[in-house]
RNA sequence: GGAGGGGUUCCCGAGCGGUCAAAGGGAUCAGACUGUAAAUCUGACGGCUCAGCCUUCGGAGGUUCGAAUCCUCCCCCCUCCA
């Protein structure tokens, strides 16, 4: 057998394409334009795109775009749910399964950095979100400050608390309800794998414009235009649902926390632009701190105008 | 023309003789990240040959051992009276 034949043979084994980026590089578009070049089929890697009803403000592509290139775990909770990234793992696994036994190429897209690492390191095996202790650990929270609580972690993990930083409390928070739940310290927890490791090969591209400055022209014009798709009506609707309110995930989302402040009268427009602009700004610049511990990733310049032709080319040499 | 108020480091804004490269906030940059992650948090943020030095607080002078802070003149901005 040829050296050739060998090559041909082998991109018939399970193989995954990932393609993340910062938001606003234009990961979607270019992974719709390689669906019509390659048998790929699209599983979102995006924690904001799950909800329902929320398309303008996460970037959603249109629904004519999405019968042309289906996008799978999308639209997958109302706004008023949660969703995780052990969730999203369990998720994205079974439809990789399902896209590969098809025979067809896993074409991840996305920038969600903890789903893509809990995808392919794995989580360690801990107890799911329990609402009812959030709220106990919250209401002792608003009465003695997470100042307390870091102090009773530091008391029951130790090495968690020196992990934690004090003012964040998110963080205390759940390693004390990882705590409760089960009657041992997270960072205990935390030394044991999980399930057996998701092993597919991936090719990783990371997407994104080389210099700052044009990212962030990218972002204004982007938000500008959800602004005239009427971003502002898509947010009043959520609002006017009774089980829609401001604190829930979903309406934390870039965009939707702003908006929802200028309907409340909280802030005039121009600054909920500014404001929402900014935040844009800074969840990209986290995502390419992700991005840039990714090992193994190739990097591609969303702006160069044959992005296509060379990410087709590497997909070959490679796959 | 007259009476006040104000011009501070990218922006807003505190400071009102020394302890001020100048509070605080925003922006920006860097980083962390195990079931909330488009979240949450940390750090840097005038310059340098960096435990010290240099240049900043509208401009130019002056007072003082010492000024962003006091005085004089000038230039802008805002409010009110003409």
């Amino acid at each position: 057998m040829s050296r050739d034949m060998r090559r041909k043979s082998s991109s018939r084994a399970p193989l995954m394409i990932c393609l993340m980026g910062p938001t606003g590089a234009g990961k979607t578009d270019l992974a719709v334009r390689l669906v019509s070049r390659l048998p790929v089929e699209i599983v979102s890697v995006d924690s904001a795109m799950v909800y329902r009803g929320m398309d303008i403000g996460t970037g959603k592509p249109e629904r004519i775009v999405l019968t042309e290139a289906p996008h799978r775990l999308i639209d997958i909770r109302a706004p008023h749910e949660t969703y995780s990234a052990a969730e999203f793992c369990r998720d994205a696994r079974r439809e990789i399964d399902d896209i590969l036994g098809r025979g067809g190429i896993p074409l991840l897209v996305g920038g969600t950095g903890l789903y893509f690492r809990a995808l392919r390191q794995g989580l360690s095996r801990l107890p799911p979100a329990n609402r009812a202790v959030r709220v106990h650990l919250a209401s002792q929270a608003a009465a003695a400050g997470w100042g307390a609580l870091h102090r009773r972690l530091a008391e029951i993990d130790p090495r968690a608390a020196a992990r934690i930083h004090p003012n964040d409390p998110q963080r205390i928070q759940r390693a004390l309800e990882v705590y409760e739940l089960t009657g041992r310290p997270m960072s205990q927890q935390l030394e044991v794998a999980g399930p057996e490791p998701f092993t597919t090969p991936a090719r990783v591209v990371i997407l994104s414009p080389g210099r700052r400055s044009s990212l962030h022209g990218h972002i204004e014009c982007r938000f500008n235009r959800m602004l005239e798709r009427g971003l502002v009506e898509e947010v009043a609707g959520l609002r006017d649902r009774p089980e829609i309110d401001r604190d829930l995930p979903s309406m934390r989302a870039v965009g939707y926390r702003q908006v929802w402040d200028y309907l409340e009268g909280r802030v005039d427009h121009a600054t909920m632009r500014e404001r929402s602009l900014a935040a844009t700004r800074q969840l990209a610049r986290r995502q390419l701190t992700w991005l840039r511990a990714e090992p193994e990733a190739v990097w591609v310049d969303a702006e160069d105008p044959a992005v296509l032709s060379k990410l087709l080319n590497h997909l070959d040499e490679v796959g």
